[in-house]
DNA sequence: AATGAATGAGAATTCATTCAT
DNA sequence: CATGAATGAATTCTCATTCAT
């Protein structure tokens, strides 16, 4: 990407972050970026196209992170404890970005029709989906509903997550991390002797 | 209450509820409520006023009916599992209220300074520590640290809950009440015989 | 009509006319009108909708001065010769109204599909048809398509006007009067010998 | 003419015929001629030159063909006849200059006073003079004030053409050729026999 | 000649809030 | 209590034009 479009994407981070995206004006944009109000609407159309392009951008980020982690996992054990842990640390280590794709989820819905957005989500599953499969195949973690890996895998540390990204928490995620993985492991751990 | 103020309000939650309170306009209020505008600042004197109000009201609703089931239950797996079955409950017969309460949250962080919301936030949390405290004491639910009970009863739930209230999701939450609330139990039960 | 929303539209006329719709600006609407931005917006909800307001509120004035007349004349010359004259003189006195209508047309156009400009062109068109109707069943005037009775009757004088409202021409349009009227008879009188 | 050229001019004829010159933005043309921005400020130096180029080309087609007519004509009534029906045809065989020739006449009023334009429509003017001339001489034609010629003549054609140009009318302008011819012949056709 | 990123003044519009009736 | 006109600062976005490559 061009210079330019990832000062602007950085300054807008750093704004929506600091803000929300509601209250971030694009002059605020243009104040931090360096460029000219006219600059930002050549490359981005509009303050939800900022908003797109980033949560887009941020996405990619985690899930590049994700892949990593899932591509060196052996054990059912270790797949559960990883994402969690992952989960956990890269949170931590941005969480601007962290409380920006948290938080525009909602608005980001909207944009979420668009291409660009629906189609990397939907590679980003399916890529997961088939690094998850062997496991599941061979029995070393639970079988669930599809749709509930996700929320049982981190959803308490996701609402860890959500009161320290708050600032209602003065413990970092991952203080939390051990007992976070034995939960989830707790949950998907077979209950029958693999 | 009035019947003004209460007409104002339902059309304020319903409109905070689809578009944020961010994105409603005192003017989308005044036309869902009928009312005028000179009505509306007459009875919650801004915007904010009336984002505080539903809030503290809803938040109490959640409460009242959270305390209902706790003065029920008799062991800590009934514990559990209540909360859980309670909030996906509660979620699935006042999904306007859950996705306001739900949304407001960060907002509410400024807001949760005042004094009412504090006051009221403060007497809630104390009150359920109490009715909880002797299920720890017989060692009926394993022991966390304070900050993770909720997260690890109702993380995944949420999770469930966030996906059904942005619509994406065609599957109701209470669909997933006895997996949701088998994996709180699972993190909750004692490892040893109690 | 309120007074402000009156103060409005003859600021609005008055800029419109000098420096044409798009050249205006609405801060030179509030400066000239005294009105606040909002206020405009208030009643007039855009740019566009006073444009069309001031159509609406412009052609009628101009319809209503022509009935005046059409309902004083007794044969088809002083009908024809009527119009052509009401025409050349009604431009003359109101220039800027004369100037926005005729320019305006197209612009208008858009907003004609709107419900009011619909119905008040539709209602004048078919009163003035009722008027002229027995002068045409009399054989007084001679029978045309239509479509062209207003070309014919006033086609000459648009362009006398045109050239004059442009500032193209020193002569004004009632200077020219008879000529036109003469004009407009000549194709309007029967052949035959009524 | 380079290729560019001519596909900037065409892009930007239809784009100011279809909305106006005010309406359209450089952006619009450089879109529909497939050129770059730069390559259009390089060729035309601003959106007026583009304007002005087409409005000089555009009368000078339209002023050529009427040349051709009024050199055949050897009686009067083929003058003003072949005036009007040359003014019908033209129109609706290219209806993109006609609408921007017209829409463009008031904007023109300032073009109007650059030396090309102001040169060439008084080159213009002059010969049509020289060719009428001899026919107001011989009493074929009725004496008018010299700037009433032009609307006595095309006067009711350009309002059927105005309405046809806007889409407020199904027939086509030469449909009513003939009578529009007519009435022309009657209004130039001299009173006492020739 | 061509490209398209960059510029920035200026425009339309929004919206919470006030206030006279 | 109710009404709705009025306010005006703030904001998003536009667009002709310039300029480096």
């Amino acid at each position: 990407m061009k210079e330019r479009k990832i000062q602007i994407l950085e300054a807008a981070l750093a704004c929506f972050s600091e803000i929300g995206v509601a209250g971030t004006t694009v002059e605020d944009i243009r104040r931090r970026s360096g460029a000219s109000t006219g600059s930002i609407y050549h490359h981005f159309g509009s303050k939800e196209g900022i908003a797109g392009a980033l949560y887009l951008y941020g996405k990619n980020l985690y899930w590049q992170g994700l892949f990593e982690v899932l591509e060196k996992v052996s054990t059912g054990e270790e797949l559960v404890r990883g994402i969690v842990v992952y989960h956990l640390e890269w949170t931590e280590k941005h969480p601007d970005w962290a409380r920006y794709l948290l938080y525009m989820r909602r608005d980001a819905a909207i944009k979420e029709s668009e291409e660009d957005l629906r189609a990397s989500t939907a590679t980003h599953l399916s890529r997961v989906g088939a690094l998850v499969k062997p496991f599941v195949e061979r029995g070393e973690i639970t079988v669930y509903p599809k749709e509930l890996y996700i929320p049982l895998i981190i959803g308490p540390s996701q609402e860890v997550i959500r009161h320290w990204l708050a600032g209602r928490s003065q413990n970092n995620p991952t203080q939390a991390k051990s007992i976070l993985a034995d939960a989830a492991w707790r949950i998907f751990k077979p209950k029958a002797p693999k």
